[in-house]
DNA sequence: ATATATTTTCAATATATTTTGAAAGTTCGG
DNA sequence: CCGAACTTTCAAAATATATTGAAAATATAT
């Protein structure tokens, strides 16, 4: 297979695999076109290539530095901005699940909170489905967090090494 | 806070939760709703509580059964059908990271086997910025796949308990 | 077998999301 | 300050996804 048809394959794919993860398939195409490419890319060359519009390519790549997987870059001597994507894997998983985490994970954690207190008579077996239900939940919620969190601070080679290690 | 209003404000946030992991917001609220409810219930209950349409009921009950997250219950003396949700949360996690896993991680993998064998000089930047990051990816992967796999045996105390050990 | 209850399908419709592109805004060298 | 280069915005259009509901298929009791 030519470099060419691989990126090609690569960005496709990377696509449709962030459509199943609640990402949109532009913002997921461009990061992968960044991860690809060793030099800095201006809007242009990311419009030319994705062939997506101007409007789509700009907001895009504002939601990716959001995320905080895509870095503005200032040439010398150049009057555009430029963009590159981290390209250390592990950093990049880490970036991920620090965002979804503190976007998604949080706010439920305190969802779960204040609908344990339910009010309502514990021998109700309706009101005690819910609580059991919340509760346990919440319980593995909390331990995602931690583990999460531990992750995050971690570096690849001490966490891939620990968790051979644990699963052996 | 009533019953009434925190099942509804669970059902509520469990779909938009969803949504933002490639999962349709009624088949989220419809988990959301038999995981909260102790006895089974009938198609017919599920449209009522959640105001949905018959076919749209059908669809996604049939969806969270090919998840194996749903069964069907026949109740004797019964004609209907009924449907339940296992409540063991840890059981749920595991069952969704299986055929996640399944549906998207592994045919991940073998693509990215694939774009790792691109022609091309290892010289030429282009092509060893696209085999690194390729590489990378299958290498993270390829762990998370073990990780996962192991996860997906593991009884709910031991991974907490192994866990808190880990990160502590 | 027939009638009736129940489940499933799917074309049409509605809704939600993404994309476009032109206009407005900004920056910066001269 | 002016004007060209570049970036951002956002209403309208296009596309994708979810939902409906009535008709068809299936199952069950008599």
């Amino acid at each position: 297979m030519k470099l060419t048809e691989a990126k090609q394959q690569f960005i496709a794919s990377w696509g449709a695999f962030g459509t199943h993860w609640g990402i949109n398939r532009t913002m997921a195409q461009i990061h992968a076109l960044l991860l690809v490419t060793p030099d800095p890319l201006t809007q242009d060359d990311i419009m030319d290539q994705l062939n997506i519009s101007r409007g789509n390519t700009n907001m895009n790549i504002r939601e990716l530095i959001n995320w905080g997987l895509v870095d503005r870059v200032l040439l010398t001597g150049e009057r555009k901005e430029y963009f590159s994507a981290e390209k250390d894997i592990w950093k990049v998983v880490k970036q991920i699940v620090k965002e979804r985490k503190k976007r998604e994970l949080e706010p439920m954690l305190k969802l779960l909170d204040q609908l344990e207190e339910v009010e309502g008579d514990k021998r109700d077996k309706n009101v005690k489905a819910f609580v059991d239900t919340v509760s346990s939940i919440k319980k593995l919620g909390k331990q995602a967090d931690k583990t999460l969190d531990a992750m995050i601070k971690a570096e690849e080679g001490w966490f891939v090494g620990n968790l051979i290690k644990l699963f052996k």
